[in-house]
DNA sequence: CAGGATCCTACCGGATACTG
DNA sequence: CAGTATCCGGTAGGATCCTG
């Protein structure tokens, strides 16, 4: 699916999945994404009902990020994804 | 996972999780295609043991790829996106 | 038939600085 | 804090032509 790509989506998607989160603490745990990216990527994902946006207003401005229920139908995806990867890991390291 | 990264590579693995194929029969099953990328995409798969390439000596040359057992363990998340992919696509002619 | 060689372009994505 | 603006390089990937 073209709405997973670039080189976050699934990271985000991932770490949203273990609940709604901040734009700074998103950006703390993905590692390694510029603010930029995180909003370009977040955009995205919002457009395609994937994640709510929610802006509360405090001072300063907090915005909070969730899975949407439709969202959260990714998930069994990303799970294979990931159990996948560990294997994939654990076979690199042998060679 | 990066090694499903670019825009091809998951219509290839599902492509060929139908069955081994031939060059010629995959570019025109994968639509689209053009033959550098589908030569580089399955390049990369093999390099990953994901896929394998057999040569025929025949004339003219006739070269097979079928995913190995290993390429097989991704199945899994091919078929989560693509059931995914049909749902999707039925919210997304709602609208 | 299978695929390499070349050329070319869009845009992905990083760094940095700035705003309300 | 949550972004937007700007600049910029690398590369993914398309079109086309060529070879054993």
């Amino acid at each position: 699916m073209d709405l997973l790509a670039g080189k976050w989506k699934i990271r985000i998607i991932g770490t949203l999945g273990f609940g709604p989160n901040y734009f700074m603490s998103l950006q703390r745990q993905v590692e390694g994404i510029g603010s930029k990216m995180l909003s370009k990527e977040l955009q995205e994902l919002e457009v395609n009902g994937l994640v709510k946006r929610m802006v509360y207003d405090t001072k300063p401005v907090t915005v909070k990020y969730e899975l949407t229920p439709y969202g959260n139908t990714i998930a069994p995806i990303i799970d294979e994804m990931a159990k996948w990867g560990e294997i994939h890991r654990a076979k690199i390291l042998q060679e």
